[in-house]
DNA sequence: AACCGTTGCGTTACCCGTAACGTGGATTTA
DNA sequence: TAAATCCACGTTACGGGTAACGCAACGGTT
């Protein structure tokens, strides 16, 4: 393809279909709109030689000369080494592409910078509307959303006074639930172990809400952030060891996710740490590491799968014009298990 | 931004911004291009309204008008909820990303007339290139793409004859590979556990290189696929259920990947199955539950994040012009662990 | 036979940005 | 002082497809 071929390799235009036929470009695309206007033995014609030359309708032209934006949704996401981030774009590449949609794709790192320039760039191709993780975005971001009048959908984090609209649950929220939790539980000296990027994101805001209910209920919480990590298994290995060592005496530790609860699961198992006895492990978001981990993990689960389609639901509904509650809170759930 | 705003809520034209400045559509698009043959009072009234409309350009009715081709790549993926396919999506987005072009998604599951659809959309929309999984594609899919010249990259399944370029591994070797590896150490009644989506893929020619070295070694392979499930930890563990059920006497499983591997193990030793003196367990992928399981699994090491790179930077190379080496095999390794 | 509607097509204009070319005034050169 | 040059900017045309409109030929009505 990347080089000329013994057939014709240049794009074929309506008009030279329409040439090809023997009828005007305007006869040729009534025909391809199957619009009416035309005899058998012309749309019998012009069919053959569109069929002979190949030729695809320039979706581009059509929609430039009509004003019209194109099908592609622009969907901003962190990393997809996160599992969580994988089943939302799962979730609304399905439901986009069932209705016509086309998912493009940035993978923005939660660094506001990067998604400006991103979504600067997917602006300037009209797009029917746009998904971002988050409700942090640069000013200048914020300004060419609002200008470009297109439907935006702020997932993941709860906003309840968003851009547009939003889909997600409250971290902080879910943070002092999963504190209030353990102090119902009667631990009181508590840890917690995530990563840090430098910006602030959803798991900012539960260790906010978790240190919030940990204090309003007399304990206190020491925290380990690995700098630069992605959330796994080791960053939740050695975030524990750096925290244990750090802090003697934790009685539990709620972890950024799943995947790093099972990182500092395995610390404390091979430093002698008996869980639940001496030490109490709180994982996060319920995700598929848990399903093969050996012992039942206390985790919070969330739908993510079904937060994407609704994030994809809220922007297709509102392009077909229908009306669209703003905000919908996903919710959590607290799962408690054998670690805690 | 879905309904009418206080502020101008319709699109900003270049003529827009132009009349505002007191200019022609030329002079403003010579100063927004800063490609000079402009004096600075006149870049300064322009760029101010710039400012004040909120103008961004139209790269729909530039690249439209200059015939080029826009910035999207189409990457056709099965499916996300496979981490493989997670990371190899990474892999190709982080590296087009990083020279201006757009992932467009299309979760395909691996079904070409699902994928012919698609690409039949993305086509009508001017990509600058396409990835496709797998190596299989209907008749017509083969043919758009011929005719849209553009550059393909099929990728995942190593394809000595690509439409154009290749990225991926030998699966039937790969299969062999582990066949012959089991037949060394010694296993001759086996068994393998997959899915079946009733289409020809990767993990159909594993199964099919893995049956030819097992028989070429004088041994025997039952396998049982479960029908339409996503490879994971369930379908492992029932699948294993089945397939033992179905035949005693089983030396050893090769499962489709990882997190089969791992179902199926929790099968075995939930049934007083000794690994791996009672059977041999062999996964493949090295996939992220590998780094949290108890036991070192006998896998199959794939650089999943690197073979995506590779393949958007033969699509990027072919963009700007460079010779590209057409097929490259990515390659694997067996990573013998304790479950055989 | 004059009138009317319908059918089957062609012509024109437009969408937005840019390449190519044109132009008028100021400045420099011969 | 006339001619040449240059600068800053305007005008025209184009690309692929479609809306709006025009029009000739034909069949049916009165």
């Amino acid at each position: 393809m990347s080089k000329e071929k013994p057939n014709n390799s240049k794009k074929i235009s309506l008009a030279e279909v329409a040439k090809a036929a023997g009828v005007s470009k305007m006869t040729a695309s009534r025909v391809l709109r199957n619009q009416g206007g035309f005899s058998d033995s012309t749309r019998d014609r012009v069919m053959a030689e569109v069929e002979r030359l190949g030729y695809l309708p320039n979706r581009m032209a059509t929609a430039f000369a009509a004003g019209e934006s194109s099908p592609f949704v622009g969907v901003s996401i962190p990393d997809l080494r996160n599992e969580a981030f994988s089943q939302i774009l799962e979730g609304i590449d399905h439901k986009l592409g069932t209705f016509g949609h086309q998912t493009v794709l940035g993978l923005t790192r939660n660094l506001p910078e990067e998604e400006e320039k991103w979504i600067e760039k997917i602006l300037s191709w009209q797009p029917a509307g746009m998904i971002l993780t988050g409700r942090v975005h640069s000013p200048k971001a914020i300004s060419m959303l609002k200008h470009a009048a297109i439907p935006v959908v702020e997932m993941w984090d709860l906003n309840s006074s968003p851009m547009d609209m939003c889909v997600g649950l409250n971290h902080f929220d879910c943070g002092y639930h999963v504190g209030r939790f353990l102090i119902e539980k009667g631990y009181r000296r508590l840890g917690y172990v995530g990563t840090d990027h430098g910006v602030a994101n959803a798991a900012q805001s539960r260790l906010e809400g978790f240190q919030k209910a940990v204090a309003d209920g007399g304990g206190d919480v020491r925290h380990h952030l690995c700098l630069n990590d992605i959330p796994g298994f080791y960053p939740g290995y050695y975030g524990t060891e750096q925290l244990l060592n750090a802090q003697r005496g934790i009685e539990a530790i709620f972890f950024q996710n799943d995947n790093m609860a099972v990182g500092g699961y395995e610390f404390c198992e091979s430093h002698a740490l008996q869980i639940p006895q001496d030490i109490g492990i709180v994982g996060w978001g319920d995700l598929p590491v848990l399903s093969v981990f050996r012992k039942k993990m206390t985790t919070v689960k969330v739908r993510h799968v079904r937060l994407g389609q609704l994030a994809a639901e809220k922007l297709l509904s509102t392009l077909h014009g229908s009306a669209v509650q703003p905000v919908s809170d996903i919710g959590y759930l607290t799962v408690p298990g054998a670690t805690t």
